[in-house]
RNA sequence: GCGGGUGUGGCGAAAUUGGUAGACGCGCUAGACUUAGGAUCUAGUGCCGCGAGGCGUGGGGGUUCGAGUCCCUCCACCCGCACCA
């Protein structure tokens, strides 16, 4: 019986949809598993055949985890908010939402084409606004929140204002950036507007001033990388780094927890280890420097406090807010030119020469505090203004990049720690002997660092201090196509909550989607929108994409609740994502963010759980082949890549050609048939009369291949549906988790899916008989067939659960080939076959439980049970030993008659009789491996 | 520079705790059936060798009766971070 994929798939989606399959309950007593999908932000170009490859292995393991007996929540939707649709809309005027819609449709119907088991009664939209009416209102709740240190959680800026009023905040323990001391009476005393100005030091949702580039020429502030060289990408005009107020996000606040319960989690190394080392987390000292001729002091963070006899000189960030204090008039000059350099170069490029030493000296000095020495205050750029406190001590000795400067500078060095015991030590490494160092000398490093720190805090000059590279989040954009910010200002700029049954704040019509004038977003030309509330103005800036994406995951669990983000029951039920699966790129952005927003609504009991992804998968990318063809370019002609030598390569151009005209595509044989290169002439018409040299002795024209990511403008993009109209989506599913280990990245390759598209056929045919009609037999299956059978079962499932879904089909593979050569056709057998494989193949599995007169779906079945008797090898264990030392077992098959093994026994012994005096040093018998005997 | 990973046939890749390296698929070879074959089926296929046999998991060294797997070292490629004091 020929099978074919599209009649059947078809059939069986509709059946899918018109009986709800893939809908659940949050109601069960099964036990519950969340399986999701990194939702996908729904681009114009549609989905190809990479995208599908996290999807298909969720589906798969959701499907598994149902037929195990679990009630299973795998839902998908879209991150529907984003630039490129704003882009769009500016250069055509199309709305966003009806781009997004429109894409959106053609996601869905690409989806639909695979035969997903997503329960898409779930599906959310974060530009939908009764989904961001949620993200509004957990917004509103980060902004009456702060973080009480002490309680380890946040807590209500109600409480804290409570707290203000009775003691002021000196014995307040929070996260902030309020660095003055003040009484309950001076807090009453101060104004609303003061009042307000403090208390954005504390909220968890915050307004502060943040540098960006902005660039006048073009009124918008740029991202770092639309800034090359100090000028705008586009138009090549000036960009300056200006501070602009923004909201942030106080995510610093949970930096140990985000480190401490990265720990708990069942994700890969490599992403734990990005996390980490984005959170950054060092142990050090902060202490001050007295200045001389100024009543102000420079406060440093270091985690090499033990080399401050060291310290030759200080650095402060060029940004540093004692600069303009303690710039001396004759170096003003210096100071000023230095300052305007830094500020003409974007962050990138002061990441990017990482390797030049600049700086200027500002003519002021610091006194070493503990023993007096006068130490110069440069200013440079390798000194952040946003890490630690924005200024260190330099110790040239000790630190490659105080050494470069000081070189560059002519600073002095003086050499503190003897690192003559340690060879191969760098210089950055925590070992030596302390010298030159006053109280400190004789001492290992580190118990110099305890020593000082010690002594620090009797002076009352410094303390031990823990510091993050991780910063807040900058939450503000100035775009029009994202989530409106719930908040509005009065006349003196206080920002005041909206309502929470004023939400969702919805985003006012435009047609216009260019930016506004000074940089604002487009949101501000919508001027009856910011004005209609009385005595306020409203926020025209919007929320960053990762806003709706920090918490999608919990509306899932209770989509179309109007009253609550999700109800409580429903959240309890779910708790967390017990499979979380996508790219690796989302490692330290969104991953971090909605880590934080969960451990958030932990901490004011709206969720049950600390941590929202139990396990993380990361698939791999695949890659496209680009496919180049060689022009040259004075004889104006083709040449078949093997003509093309390193001597002539320079005279060729090359040419990327689409894959469709190529035959063979991929690594190694790709090339252009007559036919292929009609059509490339065709495409190409500039290259109508263009002559082909095909390759030596052959009618082939052979390509030049490369591996690289699929896009439109090289031409390789290969669509799902394609391939789906082809082999159906059964077979493409299959051949997806073929092509190699989920994680790995791979260049897409077509060749191979014949091998699983023949599988499939001959899964099929097992249950046709000669006659091409469908006959299984009711016979029990015989001994072989149930070996088979269970082979595959133990197989399949250990695989499953580790996710190695390459070996799995393979193993589908074996068992169908042996079942075929066993000419089985039991449906005992047969059953169990189908319903093991429905998770890869839901389609074909689906037919063919029906076909077999069985009711309902085979996607709510039992998975089959694998029974360890049908595995065994039945043995018979026969221990010998020799030289009374090493113990070993030989095993002979259970069928092996008594004078079988008394003979293998005594042959062994007559082995051994044959070694006499020789010295056996040792025989290791592997069970059913080998015998293995050593002779001395 | 730092951190993480990878390296196995012509290709994609397998290989529980160290135990017959190369499962499975592609490709290739031969054959069968066919008007035909880019269909299907059967057999073969790591390399060298007629053979017996030898050699084989990036290179070199080590531990072990035994190493793709463990240790040291070097090389190549990929990914992430990048002046974090």
């Amino acid at each position: 019986m020929d099978y074919h994929p599209r009649a059947i798939e078809q059939k069986w989606r509709k059946y899918w949809e018109e009986q709800g399959t893939y809908k659940v309950s949050n109601e069960s007593d099964r036990p519950k598993y969340y399986v999701l999908d990194m939702f996908p932000y729904p681009s114009g170009a549609g989905l190809h055949v990479g995208h599908p490859l996290g999807y298909i292995a969720s589906d798969i393991f959701a499907r598994y985890k149902r037929l195990k007996g679990f009630n299973v929540l795998h839902p998908m939707g879209y991150d529907a908010f984003g630039l490129p649709a704003e882009q769009y809309a500016i250069q055509t005027g199309v709305h966003p939402a009806a781009s997004t819609a429109k894409n959106i449709n053609r996601y869905r119907e690409q989806l639909d084409n695979l035969g997903f088991s997503f329960d898409w009664s779930r599906e959310v939209q974060t530009s939908d606004p009764s989904y961001y009416k949620w993200t509004q209102w957990i917004f509103l709740q980060l902004f009456e929140h702060y973080y009480d240190q002490e309680a380890e959680k946040a807590m209500t800026i109600e409480a804290l204002v409570a707290r203000f009023e009775q003691e002021g905040n000196g014995t307040v323990k929070a996260a902030t950036t309020q660095d003055t001391v003040f009484s309950a009476d001076e807090w009453k005393a101060m104004s609303a507007k003061m009042q307000d100005t403090i208390l954005m030091n504390y909220r968890l949702a915050y307004r502060k001033e943040t540098f960006v580039n902005w660039c006048e020429a073009l009124g918008t502030v740029l991202a770092n990388d639309e800034v090359k060289d100090g000028v705008s990408e586009r138009g090549g005009f000036p960009v300056e780094r200006r501070p602009m107020l923004q909201w942030s996000l106080r995510i610093t606040a949970y930096a140990e927890r985000l480190l401490n319960d990265l720990q708990s989690l069942e994700w890969s190394e490599a992403m734990k280890k990005m996390q980490s080392n984005w959170i950054g987390r060092s142990t050090g000292a902060q202490l001050f420097f007295d200045l001389e001729g100024f009543n102000a002091k420079i406060e440093i963070y270091t985690t090499r406090p033990d080399t401050i006899f060291g310290a030759t000189y200080m650095v402060l960030a060029p940004e540093h807010d004692l600069v303009a204090q303690i710039t001396t008039p004759e170096q003003q000059g210096d100071i000023d030119d230095y300052l305007k350099y830094v500020n003409s170069r974007s962050e990138r490029e002061r990441m990017s020469e990482v390797k030049e030493v600049t700086g200027a000296f500002t003519g002021a000095y610091a006194v070493n505090p503990f023993n007096g020495d006068k130490i110069p205050v440069w200013i440079g750029e390798y000194v952040l203004k946003d890490y630690g406190t924005g200024a260190i001590m330099a110790v040239p000795a000790d630190d490659e990049r105080d050494r470069r400067f000081a070189e560059k500078f002519g600073l002095p060095i003086i050499d503190i720690i003897d690192k003559s015991a340690h060879p191969g030590a760098t210089i950055e490494d925590k070992v030596g002997t302390m010298i030159n160092s006053d109280f400190l000398d004789g001492m290992q490093v580190l118990e110099a660092i305890d020593a000082i720190i010690e002594r620090m805090e009797e002076m009352g000059i410094g303390t031990r201090k823990i510091n993050y590279k991780l910063r807040d989040a900058i939450y503000s954009r100035q775009r029009y196509w994202g989530e409106p910010f719930p908040v509005k200002y009065d006349a003196d700029g206080v920002a005041v909550a909206m309502e929470e049954s004023d939400l969702p704040l919805t985003l006012p019509e435009l047609e216009d989607f260019k930016p506004a004038s000074g940089g604002k977003s487009p949101l501000a030309r919508a001027e009856d929108w910011v004005n209609e509330l009385d005595a306020f103005t409203r926020e025209t800036d919007t929320m960053p994409g990762f806003a709706g994406s920090s918490w999608y995951f919990l509306r899932y669990m209770d989509a179309n609740n109007p009253d609550a983000f999700a109800s409580q029951e429903a959240i309890n039920y779910w708790q967390d994502v017990d499979l979380y699966v996508g790219g690796t790129e989302h490692a330290v952005g969104h991953l971090m963010y909605s880590r934080f927003w969960h451990k958030f609504l932990y901490d004011k009991g709206l969720v049950p759980t600390v941590e929202p992804f139990k396990k993380l998968i990361n698939q791999g990318m695949i890659q496209g082949v680009i496919e180049f063809i060689h022009y040259h370019k004075e004889e104006k002609k083709f040449y078949s890549a093997d003509l093309v030598t390193d001597a002539n390569r320079a005279t060729f151009a090359e040419i990327p050609v689409h894959i469709d005209y190529v035959t063979n595509y991929g690594l190694d044989d790709s090339h252009l048939v007559a036919e292929g290169i009609a059509q490339f002439k065709a495409w190409r018409s500039e290259y109508e009369g263009a002559e082909f040299v095909f390759a030596k002795g052959s009618d082939r024209f052979m390509t030049k291949s490369e591996v690289g990511k699929m896009s439109k403008s090289k031409f390789n993009v290969i669509n799902p549906d394609d391939v789906v109209d082809r082999y159906g989506s059964d077979c493409f599913r299959m051949y997806e988790m073929f092509l190699g280990p989920i994680e790995q990245a791979k260049p897409w390759d077509t060749k191979g899916i014949d091998g699983v598209s023949k599988f499939l056929r001959r899964f099929y045919d097992l249950f046709f008989n000669a006659k091409d009609a469908f006959h299984v037999s009711e016979e029990e299956g015989t001994k072989e067939e149930m070996k088979v059978l269970h082979t595959a079962i133990k197989k399949v499932t250990q695989d499953i659960e580790r996710f190695s879904f390459n070996t799995c089909v393979a193993a589908f593979m074996v068992a169908t080939n042996d079942l075929r050569k066993l000419q089985c056709n039991k449906k005992a057998v047969l059953k169990e076959m189908v319903v093991l494989l429905a998770s890869f193949a839901p389609h074909v599995t689906e037919e063919l439980w029906h076909q077999m007169g069985e009711a309902g779906s085979v996607h709510h079945a039992t998975y089959p049970v694998f029974e360890e008797h049908y595995l065994k090898e039945d043995a018979i264990s026969y221990p010998i030993s020799i030289n009374g030392k090493k113990r070993a077992v030989v095993d002979f098959p259970s069928d092996a008659s008594k004078e079988e093994i008394e003979q293998a026994a005594t042959s062994i012994e007559e082995v051994q009789k044959w070694l006499e005096g020789k010295e056996v040093k040792r025989i290791i018998v592997v069970p059913k491996r080998m015998i293995n005997i050593v002779v001395k």
